[in-house]
DNA sequence: ATTATCTATAGATCTATAGATAATGC
DNA sequence: ATTATCTATAGATCTATAGATAATGC
């Protein structure tokens, strides 16, 4: 919402003056893009507000100045870092994906790719921790995010249920919440030592024990073949979190 | 560690010097425990990093180096703090208890308690993630503090499991880190947004479905009672988390 | 001519130390 | 006499702005 993205830049910018625009240089974008990698390590290694400009403009290889000539503020650098990581975020992952079932399997599976970036699982959970402030430049953010969400993986739940495959007694929308708390949960502890957790495994047990015949993936008419054999436990405690999700794309 | 503690101060300082100590003024102990509970507001809001002496100081009324004098430096305070809340937790709960499925129960009404402290929820939600940065003055107190907590809530699954009451097929390490993680998760989306979660009942629900006749309270024969009714479903995904048990105690 | 980047600098803050002064306890 | 607290200040940092200079694109 900050910054203008590539293919906006160009199209906004001339019905705003009569003048005769002549765009940024061809290393314009190239450097933006150097500058939000950079920005992403420091605010993931120190968070947001005891990471500096400093540091982030060093990395870089500029002068704060010139940092600054780009983002006109460190608030600023910071929801078009959130913003640029959505964009990516929605190239490569769909959470629309009309089988339930499939969609809460790719949720669990993005937790693995997120193990092999440390640095965006770090970026995400300090991130959301500190911007539990509500003064804190990213918290309407967050707020926001989490109930896109929610919302998303309640209706993944929603539609397991339709399909007859959610366990019986389990609400579509608590078990939302909690999966996602459980993916939030688990990447501190991942953080803190990575070898105290398996994130995926742990997501797909869960997935296990709350949906009929998850594994056993892609066959149409898993249910048929299964019936009723598996009994419900309602469990409300299972999740994929907002900050796991951006964590996965890279 | 950092801090000598009531008992221990005028125990310890005799054998160290010669001299006739004089032992510390009758406010000095009043004082600090000012400047903790300033410097817990301030760095549950803005985080250890980002948080101030400056603040901290200004809350209590005295002078920065007033504060220095008790606390020689910030890193100093924050263990300080970490170490008083873990001595008022100790007090108030024991995390022992004989019969592991009332452990577990125990550990999610914590969580009620928690919801009524949010300052102490801030406070170890915004540091474990920070520290989850190797150099953070608090990391390896995070680093011992959430194995000693896994250990603690493996041992009550265990427990719970010689007992005959743990559902076929849930491993109790697993099932302690995901119990773990749900707390820490949930905490997080409580935080952003307190309506959108009920802590203690979400913990509850899943216990319920990881533990035979959870709900039966207090009856020593529930095993009885219910024989084999509920069938097993394995889950590695519920909670309890280092963060919420020292968030509990006030 | 426009855009990127730099130097210089203002104005805040922050942690920590040194040394002086005030208050308390034996 | 010992302990608590204050004033003053050093020495780092940090964000942000102003104005100058360098580089690029039409």
């Amino acid at each position: 919402m900050t910054e203008k993205t590539s293919a906006a830049d160009k199209a906004e910018t001339a019905p705003t003056r009569a003048r005769k625009p002549r765009g940024e240089y061809a290393k314009s974008k190239e450097t933006r893009t150097a500058i939000l990698d950079a920005a992403l390590e420091v605010f993931a290694q120190s968070g947001y507000r005891a990471g500096s400009l400093r540091e982030v403009a060093e990395r870089v290889g500029m002068s704060e100045a010139g940092l600054l000539h780009h983002f006109r503020s460190k608030s600023a650098l910071l929801l078009a870092l959130l913003d640029h990581r959505d964009n990516l975020s929605r190239e490569r992952v769909d959470f629309d994906v009309p089988d339930g079932v499939e969609a809460l399997r790719a949720l669990a599976e993005l937790a693995r790719f997120n193990a092999a970036q440390p640095g965006i699982v770090e970026l995400y959970t300090t991130l959301s921790a500190e911007a539990t402030a509500p003064s804190h430049p990213a918290h309407d953010y967050f707020v926001n995010r989490y109930e896109y969400v929610r919302t998303s993986v309640t209706g993944s739940f929603e539609r397991a249920a339709a399909a007859g495959r959610l366990v019986d007694g389990v609400d579509p929308g608590r078990a939302a919440v909690a999966t996602i708390a459980l993916m939030d949960g688990l990447q501190v502890q991942w953080l803190l030592d990575p070898e105290s957790t398996d994130m995926a495994e742990a997501l797909h047990e869960v997935f296990r024990s709350l949906i009929r015949g998850y594994d056993l993936v892609g066959i149409e008419n898993a249910l048929d073949v299964l019936g009723g054999q598996t009994t419900g436990s309602s469990i409300a405690s299972d999740g994929a979190s907002p900050e796991a999700i951006d964590a996965a794309e890279a």
